[in-house]
RNA sequence: GCGGGGGUUCCCGAGUGGUCAAAGGGGCCAGCCUGAGGCGCUGGUGGCGCAGGCCUACGCGGGUUCGAAUCCCGUCCCCCGCACCA
């Protein structure tokens, strides 16, 4: 390894470093009863592919506290595992294997990252249509990079969620949800696949992450024909009052059907969303549009309206037909103006034009600042002129979003009138459907087609079961939980209490997918986010189960019960499992001695579901003592300004960071770059920046780790300002690190006091600087070595320790070596440096021949040290000052420069010295500083008394620590 | 829509009543270093000023105060979460 060190030279040590503690095992803790302990949790990575900087920075976060949390004398444990459990990863073996070539690709591109034999990509690659190699491929894959970036991660109890031992501490835990009763079965609706006949999620769905596809709720209201009801959906119940008009499309096809002993017409296309929906539905025939038109329907409150042809009315949108209310929709006004004006139009279908003429809007809202028609009113201050206008879109939620929180229901909706709109539309939906009146259609919030072109539509599942998390107890506990919890960034707190209120049923398991089975109901399949709640308790007991080879058969509940909630007789336990003894009894005193977790840490998206069902799995299953203690949370990661996304191709990955950059490179950009909770920008000038500074530290700290301290350190004033620049800064480092301040922590320890290293080399010289690293060089590099931990290692070891620094102790900062008084000394002469430059600049100047400093005559000490007195006392004016001054015949003497010395402080106190100096010191101060000022400002400088200048304003002008500057040229 | 967060100097971003023209970084300008350097170091980067100073500034409009980027009211704009997705 030369000096300058290169981006080689630290990946070369990080693989040193990262070999010897594996070797040592330094991050396997053991059970020490007379050691605090520390249980940190990350959650396990997805392991469908490799991680990306995004995740890179929360793993990194966790394992810089962690390593804190060792220095900071606690037993640490922090576990890792993962999750392979939910229907992508199943998804991308089915896509593998039907041979999508995107997807082939895709992942022969991952391989590659990580396999250099082609032959061997293709074989591993034939593999993945088996999902559960996909995830044990990338699981390892993802240990690998976890390990290259230094995580300090006690390997030994790795698992993922696919082992049976994992099925068996899920099934446990599905038991016990049962019996405090808070699993629930019903219905469900979610989006489904035509194609594949499965419920398919954004993750299926063609850009579904760009546009999102919802489920909309459609009120499919019966409008009475012939020998049944057309359905016609809205989204808008509460307009029904004002219904003038039904719409049906000519030029499509409808369905006459039966259902629950009633006929019903729909369109054809919505046949098939009809019986995902709803059961037993007989079609009886088919009929074109033009059957409906000009033909009269009747509508639920009995009025008789005629049905009007529209081309605008899509058959593949809920059931195919519309009603229409003109007064507040504004696509219908349009429509209706639009048949208004084309008569001919109706006269094909035999309507007679002037009854449509005749047909009126039917206002039902009445609205603060709107006289007639709102639909109306909007359209023409927009210019809407026909039913074909795009504006109408924007129309319609402008009339929606104004009508939702102003409009009042008239006395033309009868029992409803006086009722706000946005009470309203649920009443009346609940009044139709209470009188048979309508039905609930559900339909997707745009057209949507899964990844292999399959047609999206929303589908009924029956006997979904749900977690119910509405119980109260559960939530008042959970609340109470919160109080006390420690949440960072403290913000997101709120977000924890909101969460929990509007929690209510939510699916738990699916019928596809990887993961454990519901053990009452095995064609059921627990989701990821329904097993991933407790399983931090497993990490206690999964290397145990190991070195005892337990099988999954022999984890009864029973085992679990004892371990986890001290229930249960050992004797019987171990026989009725065949479980040693010993074995359970270790696998108790983990639990008992680790839990609960002290600390979970993880990206912000996950506190509306993951985090907060974390917090009360915990609280419906354990004991209180073992609920979770503290919450950290961190923001997401950018690249270049622009969010990374596959599309775009700006995905770094964390296989690039050690292979491209290095672990404590990335480490030390992570912490410094962004707080927790700022968006992470990863530019490549500013890594390149770190970079450099980074290598300027290992380089420094390398040269002074073969050197000797100076004999005199410690006899300058500067020496002292270093020790106690230091020394502050040991000071607040701690309180940073104890509150998730890393960015800051980051910023004093390593940036700023860098610079500081650079001014104490310049104002002495490159030899002495190393030896003043020499001297605070260990503290320092422990204090750093969470965020840089394979250079500090490096460090610690050419400075002749054995051990490891990740083993060391946090340094104590030392009170005494925080030297007010020569801080204070030091800035008068940085602040002289400032003041000449600063004049320079305003006389347009680079260089001076000779620079004199005038250093204050003895009297201004005294005058200003009775000012200070008198401040502390009166306060600052001007003329209570003077008086007290004046009293002494001293000053009364120069009483003209006294008032305008006085004058100058009432302007700016900070002149006011916080230190007495005498004449003779600061003589010395600067006189020892001459040469340094001669060098930085290259010309000739003189220090001298202010009795030994002759009439200089600017000599007259100095103050104590304030010398009067004289340049000349 | 509901809930949350935020708007700071060219850019990112600290700053919660005076010590703020406002930390730190980027960019840009100048100088130094160097065989060379898109490395590194130093200084500058709102306006004005031939002596260390003055003036104007923290989304917009008001207000409180001796004093506001910081507190209050109104207003405009941006970002995030909202459930089956891990």
């Amino acid at each position: 390894m030369g000096i300058p060190l290169d981006l080689e030279d630290f990946r070369k040590i990080e693989k040193k470093w990262q070999k010897k503690w594996l070797e040592a095992r330094i991050f396997e803790p053991k059970i020490l009863e007379n050691k605090e302990k520390f249980f940190l949790t990350v959650p396990y990575p997805y392991t469908n592919g490799p991680l990306h900087i995004g995740h890179g920075r929360t793993y990194t976060l966790g394992d810089i506290i962690a390593r804190y949390k060792r220095l900071a004398d606690y037993n640490v444990l922090f576990p890792m595992a993962f999750h392979i459990t939910g229907t992508p990863i199943a998804a991308i073996s089915d896509r593998i294997k039907r041979g999508e070539q995107a997807e082939i690709s895709k992942y022969r591109h991952y391989l590659s990252l990580y396999e250099k034999d082609p032959e061997k990509i293709e074989h591993i690659l034939k593999s993945f249509e088996d999902p559960i190699n996909v995830a044990v491929y990338f699981a390892e894959r993802i240990h690998v990079d976890f390990t290259a970036l230094g995580y300090s991660i006690d390997w030994r109890r790795k698992f993922h969620t696919g082992e049976g031992i994992y099925n068996k501490f899920i099934e446990w835990q599905y038991m016990k949800l049962k019996e405090k009763n808070l699993l629930k079965r019903g219905t469900h609706y979610v989006t489904y696949c035509l194609l594949h006949k499965q419920p398919e999620g954004e993750d299926d769905i063609k850009d579904a992450d760009i546009e999102p596809v919802e489920i909309l709720e459609f009120v499919a209201i019966k409008f009475q024909f012939e020998d049944g009801y057309i359905l016609a959906s809205t989204l808008r119940p509460e307009t029904i009052f004002g219904a003038t008009n039904l719409w049906a499309n000519p030029n499509v096809k409808y369905l006459k059907i039966r259902w629950n002993n009633e006929i019903l017409y729909i369109s054809k296309d919505a046949l098939v969303k009809f019986q995902h929906q709803y059961d037993n539905v007989e079609v009886i025939e088919e009929l074109d549009g033009t059957y409906f038109v000009g033909k009269f329907t009747k509508t639920p409150l009995d009025a008789e309206i005629i049905i009007l042809p529209a081309d605008f009315v899509d058959p593949d949108n809920a059931t195919g037909f519309v009603y229409s209310e003109p007064s507040d929709a504004p696509y219908d006004f349009a429509a209706l103006e639009d048949v208004k004006k084309h008569p001919e139009e109706l006269q094909k279908y035999g309507i007679d034009p002037e009854f449509v003429r005749k047909i009126e809007p039917i206002k039902i809202i009445d609205m603060p600042n709107v006289k007639g028609h709102h639909a109306e009113k909007v359209i023409r201050e927009m210019g809407i002129v026909s039913q074909t206008d795009v504006k109408l879109e924007e129309a319609t939620k402008k009339v929606y979003k104004e009508q939702y929180y102003d409009g009042v229901m008239n006395e033309k909706a009868g029992q409803f009138a006086g009722v706000p709109v946005k009470e309203a539309k649920e009443k009346v939906k609940e009044w139709l459907l209470k009188n048979n009146k309508a039905i609930i259609f559900y339909e997707t919030s745009r057209k949507a087609i899964c990844r292999a072109g399959g047609k999206i539509i929303v589908a009924k599942i029956k006997d979904q079961w749900f977690i119910d998390y509405s119980p109260d107890w559960w939530k008042d506990e959970t609340r109470k939980w919160l109080d006390q919890m420690l949440i960072y960034p403290s913000k997101y707190k709120k977000l924890f209490y909101d969460t929990v209120d509007w929690l209510h049923e939510r699916p738990c398991a699916r019928r596809r997918g990887l993961g454990t089975r519901l053990p009452f109901d095995k064609t059921w399949i627990i989701e990821s986010l329904s097993d991933s709640t407790i399983y931090m308790a497993f990490y206690t007991i999964a290397h145990i189960l190991r070195k005892y080879k337990i099988k999954p058969e022999q984890l009864k509940p029973s085992i679990f019960d004892y371990i986890f909630l001290n229930k249960g007789n050992l004797d019987n336990l171990s026989l009725d499992t065949g479980i040693p003894k010993e074995a359970i009894t270790e696998m108790k005193r983990e639990f008992e001695y680790w839990y609960p977790v002290d600390q979970r840490h993880t990206g912000i998206p996950h506190i509306s579901n993951h985090l907060t069902f974390f917090i009360m799995h915990h609280i419906a299953i354990f004991d209180k003592k073992d609920w979770p203690k503290m919450i950290t949370l961190n923001d997401m990661v950018i690249a270049e300004g622009a969010k990374m996304s596959k599309s775009k191709g700006n995905v770094i990955l964390l296989r690039d960071i050690a292979e491209k950059y290095s672990a404590d490179l990335f480490r030390l950009f992570v912490c410094s770059a962004a707080d927790l909770d700022g968006i992470l920008d990863w530019r490549e000038k500013e890594v390149a920046n770190v970079k450099s500074r980074l290598i300027r530290f290992a380089t420094l700290a390398l040269k002074a780790a073969n050197v000797e301290i100076p004999a005199d350190f410690g006899e300058h004033i500067i020496d002292r300002w270093l020790l106690s620049r230091f020394n502050k800064r040991l000071k607040m480092a701690k309180e940073q690190m104890e509150k998730m301040a890393f960015r800051d922590f980051t910023i004093n320890m390593f940036f700023e006091f860098l610079k500081e290293i650079a001014y104490y080399e310049r104002r002495t010289s490159t030899e002495r600087m190393l030896g003043a690293i020499r001297r605070i060089l260990e503290p320092w590099i422990i204090t750093l070595s969470p965020v840089i931990p394979h250079i500090t290692e490096e460090i610690w070891e050419k400075l002749g320790n054995t051990g490891f620094v990740s083993l060391a102790k946090w340094p104590e900062y030392n009170e005494n070596l925080i030297d007010e008084r020569s801080e204070i000394l030091e800035d008068a002469i940085r602040n002289s440096l400032k003041d000449v430059n600063e004049i320079l600049k305003a006389m347009r100047k680079t260089q001076a021949k000779i620079i004199t400093i005038v250093i204050a005559d003895d009297w201004k000490r005294s005058l200003l040290e009775k000012v200070k007195d008198i401040s502390k006392r009166e306060s600052l004016k001007m003329n209570i000052i003077m008086k007290e001054v004046m009293k002494d015949p001293d000053f009364r003497k120069l009483g003209k420069t006294v008032s305008s010395i006085i004058n100058k402080i009432m302007r700016d106190p900070s002149l006011l010295p916080k230190i007495h100096v005498t004449l003779e010191e600061e003589m010395n101060l600067f006189t020892n500083a001459k040469e340094f000022l001669e060098r930085e400002l290259s010309c000739k400088v003189r220090i001298v008394k202010e009795s030994d200048v002759k009439n200089n304003p600017k000599a007259k002008a100095a103050l104590p620590l304030k010398p009067g500057i004289i340049i000349e040229f």
